[in-house]
DNA sequence: GTCTATACAACGATAGAC
DNA sequence: GTCTATCGTTGTATAGAC
């Protein structure tokens, strides 16, 4: 699969994202007309992960956002009480939408070695797709596991389960060779990261996608997850 | 070389740098008695890398700051001249540490194989003995690339450039197999990023730094670089 | 529903006593 | 060299006009 392949298969908008985040919560916000609110929420979402992603959350002030989706401070508070729920509207969407996605691409696949690739693929082209979404949801939930340490450690740890789950999977069914599926796992996350995180470096090289999800994926069967040909299934 | 053995050998500690630090911009700090101003300095730098990356350097007020030294807020100011000064003297010390020792550890080696593994061990060793550094310096550098992209871009390129080289040798050589050295090395620095930016993680599971160097080594060489019998010299 | 005006707290930074 | 006291600014958040 491809990025344009995916991307029509999954549909995942901002508008979308943002009219499922009003109706999850439509008894807390202000505004009753759910076109109007949620065309607000997409211009005021879209602001944060630009300013956001500039100068980080913190250091945006709500009159600098306020002023880049044309809205006046006042206004805006009818979407939300404070600027911590803010951030957290926008964090807990983002590992919603990769839950969802992730778990929607893998369902009826049996061979580990097929659902490595489909994960590993899944992940990169959500990630492609959203990539301010991720770059914000990895920034600012840093933040946390040294003071409190309680969602943010789980998001972390659920995408990487995922990859553990297939690798032992593999594993047990004689498909892979390899000794610790956990650190092999981390060492797939940190690579989907890297994309998402670094970008601009990746896009200066001209190096697309799908050119990356096969190389992360040759690496990983080298290593010995899967048949050692390689595949671009 | 483990962890011991490199500690004992490049012997970087806060203190020293702080030293240096001071030295290297004397006139512009108020203070003039050496011992006194390096003291403060060390307990300025510990009391900033633990509260920025805590909650961010930009979220971290000069008041948390200087009850956390234990100094007063007009005090510190003798140490720098506003709170932008103390964030890029922290951030371009980082580097320069990184870029001294890299290249300390690899003068005079010779095959591509040994430097490859001389290299990741010490970046994960030095990243493991200054972790909140490492921390810090990814974190803050990294809103700076969207804004502006000098200095920090090149910080980023520095160290992979390191391990782009030595694969580049290694393949010209013979010795590697790899058909994409710029990629390998960007996949080599996530792997030793993802270290020091969740020592969290690795540590709740049990895993050492030279676990965890043997494993990326030994994962770089199944991918094609150098013996697949693999070396824990 | 959205605006302007404003309250109030917290911040960075400085001046001047000790 | 370090402290306390304070200035001016900027931030979040709310109240009330339209």
């Amino acid at each position: 699969m491809n990025l344009r392949e995916f991307e029509q298969q999954v549909a995942v908008s901002t508008e979308a994202i943002c009219r499922e985040i009003y109706e999850s919560r439509a008894s807390s916000v202000r505004i009753k007309k759910e076109k109007l609110a949620v065309k607000n929420l997409v211009k005021i979402f879209n602001a944060t992960l630009t300013l956001a992603n500039q100068k980080g959350f913190h250091a945006m002030s709500l009159r600098d956002l306020c002023a880049e989706c044309g809205m006046s401070l006042g206004g805006m508070y009818a979407y939300f009480k404070n600027k911590e729920e803010l951030l957290t509207l926008i964090q807990e969407q983002g590992r919603a939408i990769v839950e969802r996605v992730m778990s929607g691409q893998l369902t009826g696949i049996e061979a580990p070695d097929e659902a490595l690739e489909i994960a590993i693929r899944s992940h990169l082209y959500l990630s492609e797709v959203l990539q301010p979404w991720f770059f914000f949801s990895y920034m600012e939930t840093r933040f946390f596991h040294v003071a409190e340490g309680k969602r943010a450690i789980a998001g972390e740890l659920q995408t990487e389960a995922i990859f553990g789950d297939i690798l032992k999977r593999g594993v047990d069914a004689g498909a892979f060779s390899i000794s610790d599926p956990l650190l092999v796992a981390a060492a797939i996350k940190a690579l989907l990261q890297d994309w998402y995180l670094k970008r601009w470096k990746y896009r200066r090289r001209k190096i697309s996608v799908e050119a990356y999800a096969a190389f992360v994926i040759s690496m990983i069967r080298a290593y010995g997850a899967g048949k050692f040909e390689g595949g671009s299934s």
